[in-house]
DNA sequence: TCGATTGTTCGATAATACTCGAACATTGGC
DNA sequence: GCCAATGTTCGAGTATTATCGAACAATCGA
């Protein structure tokens, strides 16, 4: 059976928890990516990235509780947690994703 | 004479730089006494924490573009970018402001 | 000029984070 | 069962950051 994959409560995540996880290039363009790809596989748009990497990436994403990621047969799919990010820290995602990307 | 003290182009500032200078509870407190309280001192309200880590976050948040540093007598006045940073990151002090103080 | 105030700089230490290869685990298809 | 695909975990190496005392610098008032 596949391992429950742990997600923090919104409420116990602070804001300095959410800054660092988006004070990461590659992380802030996993949010951007996942934002227009519902239900993203880990490893797509970043061929470039060795897999560990990336994993590393998706795990403090989902521990700041910015994704939530669903097993999907070998694959976790992950979503941005839209809704209670809004009631957490509304306005956040709004602000991130206006951003372009940076150069 | 006094040095004269480097502030970036917030447009050169990205991001990832401003969202980590943002990921630490002290930085983010310093941030809201500053919207309460222009010009403030580096050592005010922060008399538990050593002069010289004041001093480091005090550089951090300017160097990310967040603060501006003015140099008044022996003291420094800091205040916001306010303007500039609505200009480079419309919606990111009120989002900051907005939230609670962390737990 | 002396002393108090304010803050920076330097150096050391500890902690944390990023990157990535190798090995391992899980899943689904054949 | 075997294999390919997907992703995690582990460990190591490197880099960055945080913290703080001690020494230094600048300013102002007496």
């Amino acid at each position: 059976m596949a391992r429950p994959i742990s997600h923090p409560k919104l409420q116990d995540v602070q804001l300095h928890e959410i800054m660092h996880a988006l004070a990461d290039p590659v992380r802030l363009e996993i949010v951007r990516l996942a934002a227009r790809h519902p239900e993203l596989p880990c490893n797509r748009f970043f061929d470039e990235i060795p897999k560990s990497t990336m994993s590393h990436h998706w795990r403090v994403l989902r521990q700041a509780g910015l994704i939530r990621q669903v097993g999907h047969g070998a694959s976790r799919l992950n979503s941005l947690r839209t809704k209670e990010l809004e009631e957490r820290f509304p306005g956040l995602l709004a602000f991130v994703l206006r951003q372009r990307k940076t150069r």
